[in-house]
DNA sequence: AGGGTTATTGTTCATTGTACACCAAATAAT
DNA sequence: ATTATTTGGTGTACAATGAACAATAACCCT
């Protein structure tokens, strides 16, 4: 093989993280491997890159054909691309992570071969190939990037309390939030509409349902802020 | 040609986005193509990955042969990998950055074939495939990466004023900045180190020269720091 | 009716950010 | 030598933000 075919003799593929929260934790959504290499481990769900198909695109379609979501929030974080990575051959990844709302989550039964399922994101098991490192760097991507912009909606139902967005906070920024000070700046951006329903059947106090302004959000995600707790 | 046989029609190249300090504008390493596609147009230094060589590896060859440079400051901005981004093929190609002190650049002659020289990062003209958003998105992330870590004294020679330094910062996030603001705030930090030696030989008052502490600089990069101006 | 659980609300103090103007020290020009 | 020109260096008052902190309210369950 010469110098130049074996340019050639490459690919690569995108992996993604997709991340759900579940109204007290942040997990993450895995599958175990049905064929070598790797075999049963657990594994970030990806694939190879079509000849004629976009990066983005082959993201997408991986989220897609197995969660059946689509248009959810998507966005790239980087490569992995060292050079024995992949035990077959030279495969460099492209690494996404998306956020999904649990609940439209329809798990794909025969899309892939593989079992999915959730997977809470701290004291994770060992991953295949390199993919616990793709998940730490797409971790720490997302934590910078809740402070920048109110991405932490696409996480949660239509409708939700403040408890909640507060602990969905919590869990990805993995601290503990002051609860006064945090209602204070969260509704002092004017980025949440109160509902005026409430929640029904806890057997405590319930909470005021609120929903995020459309508007007020896409100027938020579109200019940044700075989200300081 | 098999769907199988076409994923490995493929290839990827890393371009690397040099950033240099002139004293007074940010600038880019650019080098004008002398071959097709897009001969005589303005590029991003980058090549094609060696079958045995990682990303990051390959970007510091890039930046080596180019400038002779070792061991500065590096950085992979992202991928990008539109289908059609290379007229001859199907390449991605990995993006980097890195900042260099353009005192210490030393020209390679013979290296690449093509002429290398600074350019100013505004306003700027077409450059060769996608590089003009390559080259948008690393900005980006260095005007972020600035806020988060003292990188900025990458560019900077090894002694320099307080009035140097604003202007970097003023040049990488093109805004003004109060001097004495500036000042307090930089100092208030005890980043830097008071050389007690002036500036020689302007003609008006001479400055103070600073060096920064290397252990606080140390501490800085690997914790991060917010530093909103 | 009372116990258990979570929701909701405001103030004080410390820290940080922001706006702003004058004198000092060097060279250059006359 | 005097003056002009240029950039360096410094502090204060006010506003805004962050941080710490505890008592009452509303629902369900028994």
């Amino acid at each position: 093989m010469s110098e130049v075919d074996s340019f050639f003799k490459s690919a690569f593929s995108v992996d993604n993280v997709i991340f759900g929260f579940d109204g007290s934790d942040l997990k993450v959504l895995l599958i175990q491997r049905g064929a070598p290499p790797f075999k049963g481990k657990l594994a970030l769900p990806g694939d190879l890159v079509y000849p004629n198909e976009n990066l983005e695109t082959a993201a997408e379609r991986v989220l897609e054909q197995l969660t059946g979501l689509r248009g959810v929030y998507l966005e790239q974080v980087k490569a992995f691309g060292a050079v024995n990575r992949h035990p077959l051959g030279r495969v460099i990844t492209i690494a996404y992570y998306s956020l999904v709302k649990t609940k439209d989550y329809t798990p794909m039964p025969a899309s892939f071969a593989q079992v999915a399922s959730w997977h809470t994101i701290h004291h994770l098991e060992e991953l295949a190939f390199d993919h616990n490192q793709i998940l730490h760097n797409c971790l720490l991507q997302l934590q910078q990037r809740v402070r920048m912009a109110p991405i932490g909606f696409e996480l949660l139902p239509p409708k939700f309390t403040l408890t909640e967005l507060q602990q969905l906070y919590e869990s990805i920024l993995e601290t503990e939030l002051d609860k006064r000070n945090f209602r204070k700046k969260i509704l002092s951006m004017n980025l949440l509409e109160d509902l005026n329903e409430m929640q029904a059947g806890v057997a405590h106090r319930p909470a005021k349902l609120y929903q995020f302004d459309q508007e007020r959000y896409k100027q938020f995600v579109e200019r940044g802020y700075s989200f300081d707790l």
